[in-house]
RNA sequence: CGGGCUGUAGCGCAGUUGGUAGCGCGCAUCGUUCGGGACGAUGAGGUCGCGAGUUCGAGUCUCGCCAGCCCGACCA
């Protein structure tokens, strides 16, 4: 588990972001528990959230869920347990997933006729409803969502990252074409693009999963991939193109306008509590987490200081009215009343990252200022109390720009153009990050490049010059491992 | 399931050739303090992972088991 000091900073305090890549998992465990926001549950694999971890959540949560409302989707609940049988109509479906249910054998006090699994994913037993919601074409499109937990037994847990039993959401929607079942899982992609960027403040690249890497039961599957500060790669969130699989073993059928029988086209789309851990890997430095104001519970705390009983009056009175001054300008502000001395209240808001402290005290209100401290940079200024919600909303916003572009930079700096494949190999064992390179299609390269290097395609980008990776994408070249033809690069990472 | 490491107070750890349990932080009370982790005094807190064995005597030696972490296979 974390190790803190005497003085309570996470142990690797005084360690560059490089070097601390030795000892990356013990530095996130660091900052997990000096933020506050989980720890290990008595059952192996599984986490306690704590309320200012589950508080970023519901942020989360919250802000998704209208984008998703935007789009026209509702939310609805479907059971924790599916029949055995279920899980097996799809064959590949099946495969996949049978390794890592866990199933229900007995309830009740006796034998079951027929085992329950604890849903690892939904799409079985939501599809068997979806079979009889749907009749007509004029039940389409049908748009999904739940939120919900599921568990996976998987056999390396981590923090936030791969627990057993995990938060997330999963959108399912049914479609009477192709084409627009494709727009959807695209367009749903998008959506995870825009909201890890714009609110989580995490460049991402878009693309295609490889066939190996796809999701079990897809045609397609489409993802967001991000850098985390050690230079591996994070899934972030999935849209999964299931064609017509999942339709024609559960039997989602509509009569069409020419009143003939078809399949309905489908699609599956999520993302979990991993967003915060990729969260936490992505912004925050040796002195704890750092949080993009966007998703941030708290945005702003304001730290009083005072020693004699006169001083407190006078100082909560004005910080009262900052208060209502930051309030008013939409900016989420706590008030830190405690009894006590202002350094440990400084320490324990900057573990949890909060983006901006103001400090106020006798000074301050002597000289209608106040102190303003970003957690980002650490800048520290004087400011005039007047309109100081107007200037701390301001600081807010440059706060996240500033988080994004710190990570977008730190990941063009460890992405990489490579042809050749001794080069390939070096460069993953010696400096990891992201490598574009070449590749004939074929499983065996693949395979060989993970047996050799620990490295998995993350994903075929799509182009994306505006936001990401735009280099030589679309040029020809020779797959860096065989030397066949290719027709476009892809995206190597050690990924977790 | 393989390879390595570790289990002693809430957390981090020390504990010598086997001799009756310690330190730091944290916690509680009081006082002085209060602009980046204050100081003093007093105090609470232990089935030394579990079980056998050796011994007058085991945190320490032996055997077995269990748990956790790291590295691999799995993965949102």
């Amino acid at each position: 588990m974390a190790k803190l000091t005497k003085n309570h900073e996470p142990k690797t305090n005084d360690r560059s972001i490089t070097s601390r890549r030795e000892d990356f998992s013990q530095w996130y465990l660091d900052i997990i528990e000096a933020a506050q926001l989980a720890e290990h549950s008595p059952v192996k694999g599984s986490m306690v959230i704590k309320p200012y971890g589950y508080a970023i959540w519901e942020n989360i949560q919250q802000t998704l869920d209208r984008m998703f409302k935007d789009t026209g989707v509702e939310n609805a609940y479907f059971p924790l347990f599916i029949p055995e049988s279920f899980l097996k109509r799809e064959a590949e479906h099946v495969a996949g997933f049978a390794p890592e249910v866990a199933v229900v054998t007995h309830a009740g006090g006796k034998k079951l006729d027929e085992p329950l699994i604890v849903r690892p994913t939904s799409e079985t037993i939501i599809y068997d409803v979806f079979s009889r919601w749907i009749q007509s074409y004029r039940d389409l499109p049908l748009l999904i969502n739940q939120w919900c937990n599921v568990v996976r037994w998987e056999m390396r847990p981590r923090l936030f990252l791969r627990t057993t039993e995990f938060l997330w959401q999963e959108g399912h929607t049914v479609h009477a074409t192709q084409a627009e079942a494709e727009g959807r899982v695209k367009q749903m992609i998008e959506v995870y693009r825009d909201f890890v960027e714009d609110y989580l403040a995490m460049p991402v690249i878009v693309g295609f999963k490889s066939e190996s890497e796809k999701f079990a039961g897809a045609v397609y599957t489409l993802c967001i991939e991000s850098m985390m500060q050690d230079a591996k790669a994070l899934q972030a969130g999935t849209s999964h193109m299931l064609g017509q699989n999942f339709a024609k073993a559960f039997n989602v059928k509509f009569l069409n306008k020419e009143g003939q029988e078809e399949f309905g086209w489908q699609t599956s789309w999520g993302v979990s509590t991993r967003l915060i851990g990729g969260l936490i890997m992505a912004h925050s430095d040796d002195k704890g987490l750092v949080v993009p104001p966007k998703i941030a519970p708290i945005q702003a705390v304001i730290i009083p200081i005072w020693a004699s009983e006169q001083e407190k009056i006078s100082v909560f009175n004005a910080a009262s009215n900052l208060v209502a001054d930051l309030e008013a300008a939409n900016v989420k502000v706590k008030l830190d009343d405690r009894e006590g001395r202002p350094g440990p209240k400084f320490f324990a808001w900057e573990k949890k990252g909060v983006p901006i402290r103001v400090e106020i005290g006798p000074k301050d209100v002597a000289q209608n200022s106040v102190v303003m401290v970003r957690r980002d940079t650490r800048d520290k200024q004087t400011v005039k109390m007047a309109g100081l919600g107007a200037r701390v909303a301001g600081e807010l916003e440059a706060i996240q720009k500033n988080l994004y572009q710190r990570a977008f930079d730190f990941r063009t700096k460890n992405t990489r153009e490579i042809d050749d494949w001794d080069e390939f190999k070096i460069i993953l064992k010696d400096k990891g990050g992201f490598i574009m390179a070449h590749w004939c299609s074929s499983a065996e390269c693949e395979a060989k490049v993970k047996t050799e290097t620990k490295a998995t395609i993350r994903c075929l980008p799509f182009g994306q010059p505006a936001k990401g990776w735009s280099a030589s994408g679309g040029k020809k070249g020779q797959c860096v491992v065989c030397g066949k033809k290719s027709s476009s690069r892809v995206l190597f990472a050690k990924a977790y």
